[in-house]
DNA sequence: ATTAAAGTTTAGTCTTGTCTAAAAGTATTG
DNA sequence: CAATACTTTTAGACAAGACTAAACTTTAAT
């Protein structure tokens, strides 16, 4: 159908559009490791195969069937990612890379049969939802670590960095899917934090208060 | 590592040189349905990175990195299948084309990993053996069915073909690896033969008798 | 309103893997 | 052993996807 090019692309400004009416060429080609010129050629290829509206020197949006076409590789990234962590034992920070090329595999009979053996996940081991094979997905409530006051609690429900570096660092401090987290302190001139987390207090950057989302109790 | 079309020349040329010396061009491109001049621009390439030896006009044979290479390939695409019929309820003529996809994910732990978790097979679900992670393989005691003479008989233990039209026709008659067969006529002028199947009598061509290999019981 | 800076596209090149048509090598066979 | 058939390689082209350098647009700043 698409090549896995055209599907990395399409994944990538699925990610980027959310909210924005319109994702620029060179946040793709950060996000892509690519260069702006590769960028452009790919979007006029996915305007064509109306995929994307593309307005040159504005930006580029996925149409509808480009939605859909980038809600079924999450789909199959993410189920990947739960087979991975709950049948072969793999640890959530090595699977997203696994999940990369996994996605991209065609059979519409795997991914109903995966999800099946895995019995209808809903979510995936970073706490993202798992769309359905329509393509819709429970919303989770939740709220960016980044954006609490002293004295908010709640629980880690997602993650948006699934780099090993990051969840390494979550593992170090025995942080996890549902681990209570509460402000005891936010330093205004750096947005740092002080938490309370399993018992202990941590101090957390701002880089890493952006990546940690949490449903909140109080 | 290798690209997917380096690792399915390689896997190609493997099966092929079973037993002979040389591999021929046009063996080549006929199994990978290409043209052989691709084949010729391929067969540099694999013998520069000392994977096959190339003898222009000759033909290629791998070298020992490319036996290596073909062993891990061919693990990975039999473990799949294995995984597809055990864990995913597919049939066995529904997985090749899936494993053909599945056995150029890139990495060691993930194998290892399904390995494991499929409790360490021995044999696909054609009868094929799975090379362990050194390439060493159970070598099956087998006989073509269409070396075989009157009054001889055996249990399907493999199969050659593994497209779907074949293994379809052997599911319309039950037949399945560990069922009994008997030879009861052998048409000489046109090698068909008349089997004892299931308690019935069945006629089948020369074709067929080619791709099903037996381990005989009398 | 100019100018400078930043972002984007175009033009041209490269690599991988494929193909066709033509040339060259090998095998067959009378 | 020469003519013919078959196989294989070479030469040249193409498509996908990437890159660099140059040109062009848009935005920001004087
Ligand atoms: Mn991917
Ligand atoms: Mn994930
Ligand atoms: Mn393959
Ligand atoms: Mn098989």
């Amino acid at each position: 159908m698409h090549s896995v090019s055209e599907e990395n692309y399409i994944k990538a400004i699925f990610h980027l559009q959310d909210g924005k009416m319109l994702v620029s060429t060179n946040e793709i080609a950060g996000r892509m490791n690519t260069k702006a010129s590769s960028v452009t050629d790919m979007l006029k290829k996915l305007s064509d195969k109306k995929l994307a509206e593309y307005i040159p020197y504005k930006g580029a949006r996925l149409t509808e069937n480009g939605v859909r076409c980038a809600n079924q590789i999450i789909r199959k990234h993410r189920l990947w990612e739960v087979f991975l962590v709950e049948k072969l034992d793999f640890s959530w920070d090595e699977v997203h890379e696994i999940a990369e090329q996994l996605e991209h595999i065609q059979s519409q009979k795997l991914i109903d049969q995966l999800d099946k053996h895995l019995d209808f996940p809903k979510k995936d081991p970073h706490g993202d939802p798992i769309p359905d094979s329509n393509g819709n997905y429970e919303v989770i409530n939740k709220t960016l670590l980044s954006q609490l006051k002293k004295g908010d609690k709640g629980t880690l429900v997602g993650v948006i960095d699934t780099s090993s570096n990051f969840l390494n660092y979550l593992d170090k401090h025995s942080i996890q899917l549902g681990t209570q987290i509460e402000v005891l302190e936010r330093e205004d001139f750096d947005n740092s934090f002080t938490l309370q987390v399993n018992a202990k207090s941590l101090q957390v950057s701002q880089q890493i208060a952006d990546n940690l989302y949490l449903k909140i109790t109080s």
